[in-house]
DNA sequence: TATATTTATCGAAGCGGTTCGATAAATAGG
DNA sequence: CCTATTTATCGAACCGCTTCGATAAATATA
């Protein structure tokens, strides 16, 4: 029931080296052979030991998959889309997916996922965030590694980002198209690269239309470090809707903050669109959900789980390989929660 | 930089053997010994290749977690909440977590996941469904396994299932507490055990509270084969509402379900939960950020994640096992979208 | 035809652990 | 004090695969 390569050897009637060239299927074993010798893998339903495969060749074929504790806790439909489009990748170059958590705070040794110690991964991805010290030692120990929607300013590596500034960019510019003057940006989250790349967007459009027209960008800002969320969005929205001033539409830097929006303008009576207008960015599901649904920027987040499986499998394939920084850029969806004609839906995976 | 076992017993001056006694934790090393062989192992950093060990051991404490192909493409926040819990437990319990899909349809020998034939896991988590050749095989090989949200009339094995018979009979009296009588039910995933529980326990309690006084439940019911989503939802509500006699509240099958409910809802005019009193089941994320909040009957899904993994790590300790079901209980979560005193929010992870 | 190359196959070592049986040293029993 | 038992350590085999170098057979070259 459970055979192993000399048993495949013994019933071809060749030696176990034979069997492991035609599996492996290399050069210079005779057609007749090849043919014995994959009549009885097929008969004997010969599959190698995967640990023995590791062991020997001192690689796997495993790839992992880290993402900060933070995202397990919170609901994280957005990594975990990502995850699953890097494990779909994953198996098609066959490669399986190891799954992972970085402890935040991460302690340095202890914390360190067991899948790195042991040699159990070739290499990694580590999405959304990454503790300092866990980067450090995957470049000390010179692991493969991509990091996905997330960078440091002075670490080098791989990178699969999303192309949030031309994603704000566009946005803002529909939200200004549609005759907004007053744009409100709401975050949480805001140390996170891909936030502040929203913000900037949101900055230079809000400049480049309005110049010192609008007396202070500043006070139509709302950011907060925590993590983004319905509950910061609201806050930050009434904040903004309370002013003398209030906006008359507001960028989100996410969904789940928009959501927040959502509610904050309801509090206060307000109808979305009409007297508020609502953007977000992400496009998770939930965002159909809403009433009126959202408008927002879609992340082709699967796609960027495959990216970053293609760059990771590049290293192990070329190991001189320079570093890639790949930049997926997004889609403008334009549903019911701000004016102007709808996107039709995408669908894809 | 990446030492073995071999140079931990030369710096330490004793045998390989020694030292892998000394790692795992066995009888009859001496103190002195087992600190020299500790401290090698702490200067040069030392961990054992997990590879060696699998091959040695010929276990390699790895479980398997397979999803269907669907919940890959749509949107499943639910079974992905499960495997981040079994993730958690897994790796608390010192194993990995190896995701992989199922097809479907699935073909026998192809589309058999790749880590239960080369053996890189000890056993797996099939969740929320299962091609029934796939449980042959696994059958077949005496893999440990043990289901998640899902069983099969003919199909003895480990599971991990939802009370959905108590969740949806609590939610239905909560419904006729508040003075329902015509209570409508919508479903997907008609075939779905756990859908099919909770219809019978929406059967049962309208039969106990109005036997033949209501003409004819089926008439209030709605259930379509395909997959429970928000399209269906809103079909089956749409429905449901333009009877003579329409529901004054409407028990979805799931909250992707009740989502639709509240869009037809929303298209005839009717204002929930004045006009229409909405239930659903799961408690994702999401629904919290309909408007109103959606009451529905909370799942511990991190908690069948962390049980399911138990359950296997049971099975390996001590394969004699008698196979073992597990039902995780629910909780109503009284929130906007019915009457009633709300239910305060939950935070477990 | 004798020698050089190429091709096909094999034996054995090695990957890094675990574990069984042997051995030596320490302790107990009489 | 000598044997019996227990305790601590070690050597070597083994897990299942890959691969290097050797060898034999087949083909090419002179």
């Amino acid at each position: 029931m459970n055979y192993t390569i000399s048993d495949v050897a013994q019933r071809a009637g060749v030696s176990q080296s034979t069997v492991s060239l035609v599996i492996n299927d290399r050069a210079n074993v005779s057609p007749e052979t090849r043919r014995k010798v994959l009549d009885a893998v097929d008969v004997l339903e010969y599959h190698p030991r995967h640990s023995a495969r590791h062991l020997a060749l001192a690689k796997g074929g495993s790839i992992g998959f880290v993402l900060t504790e933070q995202f397990f806790r919170v609901s994280e439909p957005f990594y975990t889309k990502i995850l699953l489009g890097a494990e779909f990748e994953a198996a098609k170059q066959g490669f399986y997916t190891l799954l992972s958590r970085a402890k935040e705070p991460f302690e340095y040794p202890k914390d360190i996922p067991r899948f790195l110690l042991d040699r159990s991964v070739d290499g990694l991805i580590v999405a959304g965030r990454a503790p300092k010290r866990l980067l450090k030692f995957i470049k000390e120990k010179k692991i493969p590694c991509v990091l996905v929607d997330f960078k440091l300013p002075s670490y080098s590596t791989n990178h699969v980002l999303i192309d949030n500034l031309s994603g704000s960019r566009e946005a803002m510019n529909h939200l200004i198209s549609l005759g907004h003057q007053r744009i409100g940006f709401v975050a949480g989250s805001s140390t996170h690269p891909s936030i502040q790349e929203r913000y900037e967007g949101y900055r230079q459009v809000m400049y480049e239309n309005y110049g010192d027209s609008i007396s202070d960008i500043d006070k139509l800002t709302y950011l907060d470090e925590e993590e983004a969320s319905p509950q910061i969005g609201r806050e930050g929205a009434l904040e903004l809707l309370m002013l003398t001033d209030p906006p008359t539409a507001i960028f989100a830097c996410n969904d789940a903050t928009a959501v927040g929006c959502y509610k904050a303008a309801k509090e206060l009576g307000l109808s979305v669109p009409d007297d508020l207008a609502i953007m977000g960015f992400d496009d998770v599901d939930a965002s159909t959900h809403l009433d009126p649904d959202l408008s927002t920027v879609h992340i082709y987040k699967a796609e960027m789980g495959k990216e970053a499986v293609r760059s990771l499998v590049d290293c192990f394939e070329n190991p001189d390989q320079p570093l890639k920084t790949k930049i997926i850029s997004t889609k403008l969806m334009i549903r019911g929660s701000c004016g102007g004609e709808r996107t039709p839906e995408i669908n894809y995976f």
